[in-house]
DNA sequence: TTTTATTGATTGACGAGTCAATAAAAAACC
DNA sequence: GGTTTTTTATTGACTCGTCAATCAATAAAA
């Protein structure tokens, strides 16, 4: 029953399957087999289409990153003013998507991978750098030198990531936090 | 050749070689005849004495969390006036034994575990309530209403450690971030 | 002789990656 | 247009390692 151009498909529901699966377990313990059968498929055709478990893994990295940006850049280009858009960077990273608990079980684990797999350590840095690009520019537009309060937002808001892991703080108020930091750091 | 009293050594060591042992992988994909043999023994007396793997970790991030509660309470008791509390609390955050590699390496990997092993969701809330009560206290000088500073910085402190982990940010301008948002949350 | 310390050897399970086999679509060839 | 060949899709079965946990055996102290 072979249907041809299967390749994007597959991929695109093992990724799918792939930070599923990381959320439910709540770690990288999961094995292909796990990934494949949610994803409706063998094992074997998994390792087909990606050689081994840690492609999977970094291609669904890849995959969250690419959401990410998405909702970032969105909410900026409907930025109508350029003062508005310190405030919208930040709401961009506590979008809901962000914080789906499979999302931030992936986060957190490739924070993890990222100290021994070179691949995902780059990748968190593009991100990094991308947030603190972002949070510069906009930051522009409130303050005269605006790096060093980048790079603290940049770190605060992935703390916020932790806390809501773990409960302590409903991420509605996570977004208003920073919110509130920024101005202070902004000087009112 | 079995000298009386060894329990409490071999545990002692057993958890050294584990934090070291994560620090080494940068993960919780460490072996226990790795650590057993890092600590001189054989993995069949690590399962002696800790009954199982899990209960390995837990003493590990036990012994963590109570080496990070020592640095804290030193430098509470070291300071003469209750204005300082607040730049103490901070800087004991960012002690150079909470940021050595296989440290931090352990603490990422215990946020991941808090997600699954619900003794560790408790220490780590544990370390949670208790750095925020601490940031608490030191901000009801220098503010009226001090809970969502605290909040803030709490999360702010959490955030830098993944910064450091990347080498994004050298650690010793990290304890000076954090105090210079703390001076912004309080007014000055 | 009972308790504590200690390990080598073993078991049993699990899981990543491979491979040969099957089947259908497409392309090449006559 | 029909036949052959190649390419793409797909899987069950298998291999090979690894590793947590157990256990029986050894030895020294109490």
């Amino acid at each position: 029953m072979p249907k041809l151009g299967m390749e994007p498909v597959r991929r695109a529901a093992l990724v799918q399957a792939t930070v599923a699966e990381i959320g439910a377990a709540g770690s990288l313990d999961v094995t292909v087999s796990q990934i494949a059968r949610r994803a409706g498929m063998s094992s074997a055709l998994a390792h087909h289409y990606f050689g081994g478990k840690d492609q999977i893994f970094l291609a669904a990295m890849r995959h969250i990153l690419r959401e990410y940006s998405a909702e970032v850049r969105s909410a900026l280009t409907a930025c109508a003013r350029p003062q508005d858009r310190l405030a919208a960077v930040i709401r961009a990273n506590f979008a809901p998507s962000c914080f789906e608990p499979a999302t931030v079980s992936a986060w957190l684990n490739f924070y993890v991978q990222a100290q021994s797999v070179p691949e995902a350590a780059r990748l968190l840095r593009i991100y990094q750098k991308r947030l603190q690009s972002n949070l510069c520019h906009a930051l522009r537009w409130h303050v005269t030198d605006p790096l060093p309060a980048a790079q603290t937002l940049g770190a605060l808001i992935d703390g916020v990531y932790l806390r809501a892991v773990l409960g302590d703080c409903d991420m509605e108020t996570g977004a208003e936090q920073v919110l509130t930091c920024a101005r202070a750091l902004a000087g009112e």
